[in-house]
DNA sequence: GGTGGACCTGGCTA
DNA sequence: CTAGCCAGGTCCA
């Protein structure tokens, strides 16, 4: 059965669903396939409407518009932001949302992605899924759910290792246990502020400053959440006149204060920008 | 509190 | 085809 959104805000697919803060989505033939709400299901664009089919399971409307950030209007953060580069951004790149996903997902995916690629952490993730995720099927196309906690805490050291995970298997590990024997609810965080959510994430090893804050602005709402990976560096250094040497942690705090309130929506829409256009 | 190396591994490019 | 570089960083000394 066909569900509809009627779009108020703009909504580019393929920017929002391929710009690095998601990892697991497909398309074939103008169809997005993947996961929200844990529920596999296939998303595209018609008419000004957001069109999406489920597998087996109902998705309610509202978790499918939060995953996009719909209440967010885009347009009031960047013309209240006078910055040239991010107006150039902005413009670009319009309708790219930042995601709302899974907190617990979110957390190991960007364990994963430290000192890696993006095709590779998609293979990865999609292997662990694929050994311990609960299987769906759309059309011709298969799904497999994301493994929960005490699923992860299951595998051997060797399965993580055939995974291609590296020295982030243990990593990976070690955070599942943590999370399992303290039943930890990720989703906790939402009502929690900024300041307090990132000391937490980053008590789990293989979580530093950076990982933490992609978290935290791709899937917990902390909208000024500030990743600096190596292109918002550069960008900072290249385009910001910031010192090189200035540390990671004083970067993103140094971007936080100047994109403001919104500064992890607006990092994102540079990051992407800095990546494509730019290098 | 801040700094410099080491680090699994596969994709990518020369 | 193969070598060498590089990648959405974190940890530890």
């Amino acid at each position: 059965m066909m569900n509809k959104i009627i779009l108020k805000e703009k909504l580019d697919l393929e920017l929002s669903l391929f710009s690095g803060q998601a990892f697991r989505w497909k398309k074939k033939l103008n169809w997005y396939y993947g996961f929200i709400d844990n529920k596999f299901l296939k998303l595209r664009i018609k008419n000004n409407c957001l069109e999406y089919v489920c597998s087996d399971d109902w998705v309610a409307q509202d978790k499918v518009y939060d995953y996009f950030g719909l209440g967010i209007k885009y347009n009031e953060i960047f013309e209240n932001f006078d910055d040239e580069l991010s107006t150039v951004a902005y413009k670009k790149l319009q309708g790219m949302r930042v995601l709302n996903q899974d907190p617990w997902e979110c957390l190991i995916s960007f364990i994963i992605s430290a000192w890696s690629n993006v095709p590779k952490i998609s293979n990865t993730i999609h292997l662990l899924c694929q050994k311990l995720g609960y299987k769906y099927i759309l059309d011709d196309m298969v799904g497999y759910s994301f493994p929960s906690p005490i699923q992860i805490t299951g595998l051997t050291e060797s399965e993580m290792k055939s995974f291609g995970m590296g020295y982030r298997g243990q990593y990976v590990l070690k955070t599942s246990k943590i999370i399992e024997e303290n039943k930890i609810l990720l989703s906790d965080f939402y009502n929690e502020d900024y300041f307090d959510s990132l000391k937490f994430l980053l008590t789990f090893p293989g979580v530093g400053d950076k990982v933490a804050n992609c978290v935290l602005i791709y899937s917990l709402k902390k909208y000024n959440a500030f990743p600096v990976d190596l292109w918002v560096e550069r960008l900072l250094v290249e385009d910001y006149g910031l010192n090189k040497k200035m540390s990671l942690i004083n970067k993103r705090k140094w971007g936080q204060n100047y994109f403001g309130k919104y500064s992890g929506i607006i990092q994102h829409y540079l990051f992407h920008y800095k990546r494509k256009y730019n290098h």
